[in-house]
DNA sequence: TTGCATAAACCGACCGGTCGGTCATATTGT
DNA sequence: ACAATATGACCGACCGGTCGGTTTATGCAA
């Protein structure tokens, strides 16, 4: 029988495999493997390793930015109760989750950006909309007079995603959300701080 | 001829090879080959590749530590202007480096820490010393009236190493410095703020 | 409605090369 | 003599990737 969504099928097999144990880590074979199929589909669908991986990055920051989206910009919380949320639910996942893979961006810049070209744009582009998206958020909560900021929102939420990447990578190390509860009370005690009216 | 340097001379050749592409982009050819020394005898110093790039990555902190420390224990600068001294040579370093290689603990991180117990436990331990070796700055800079902090010094500064890891890793996919800029704006702006006697 | 051409997807044996690691033997310093 | 080190040929497993051949869905002409 001809499978409709093999090429789905891999993609998400191998962004399993990929995020938990890394892409060197992670032969062409454990992936057709894990997915049940041959060697010569998966080269079907795909030139090359490296643009499988690109390709999983890709659909890992689809699926990461909707759910960001849907948190930053429901609109029945205030713009800083939102980015309080998104934060929240980080710290939330990461102490539930049990394999301590960290965040796949973080994963694919240390491991990748140097030798991938194709990887590396790729990380700059997600990297880019990352900030966008939280930028917005930031821009309404100073609209909304919640908080006031010395620096454009673009630094700060680049700074944000920087940080939240070292502390989720400490967090590996640890196997605990310790370095991201601590980020959040610095962030939102030092650089979010919200005003209260005089 | 017997070598009394050989396990010393693989270790450096390790670090540098193991910097710049990453553990498992780095065989145990390439690494002996660069090292112009046979294969068995990487073996006799060494259990396997996962406990050389233990020892590779000791090595590596040794070496970081001992210059952070020789900056931070500087007693020709203030404690504040010796942190400040600290992110500028980072800076630096980065805008003259040429290899976008980023930080090795940070690469480590992000690669073996999920498989690799030995690496895990070694990282964790450097992350504490350093930790410590910022702490105590931090804690003198408050001492000598400088600046104020309303959080442990040993907080903020798992916070600063967190968050340099993390700005390190977007300057590897950026290829520029912007990130540590932006960093240091931030720290020095809202973190670490110097302190005007009224 | 059938017959048929085409392209895409499926399939797994197979490729050369490299992987991490071993071993028997030789050489050295103490 | 003995222990530590040096040496490189060698190991089987696995690597990413290729190949020729098969199956299947689809468009179209008869």
């Amino acid at each position: 029988m001809r499978q409709t969504g093999t090429r789905d099928h891999l993609i998400s097999t191998g962004l399993r495999l990929l995020h938990t144990q890394g892409f060197h880590a992670s032969g062409v074979q454990d992936i057709i493997q894990a997915a049940g199929v041959p060697k010569g589909t998966f080269y079907t669908h795909f030139e090359s390793k490296e643009q499988f991986g690109a390709e999983v990055l890709g659909r890992f920051w689809e699926q990461r930015a909707a759910r960001t989206t849907a948190i930053l910009s429901d609109e029945t919380m205030s713009p800083l109760a939102r980015l309080k949320a998104w934060f929240a639910g980080k710290i939330t996942a990461k102490a539930e989750s049990r394999n301590h893979a960290g965040c796949m961006i973080g994963n694919f810049s240390a491991e990748l950006a140097v030798d991938s070209r194709l990887v590396r744009d790729r990380l700059a582009s997600i990297f880019a909309a990352w900030t966008t998206l939280l930028a917005t958020t930031i821009q309404e909560a100073v609209d909304a007079g919640e908080i006031s900021i010395t620096l454009p929102p673009e630094t700060v939420a680049a700074f944000l995603i920087d940080a939240f990447e070292g502390a989720i990578l400490r967090s590996k190390v640890d196997r605990d959300p310790t370095a991201l509860i601590r980020l959040r009370e610095i962030v939102f005690g030092s650089i979010l701080v919200e005003r209260h009216p005089a």
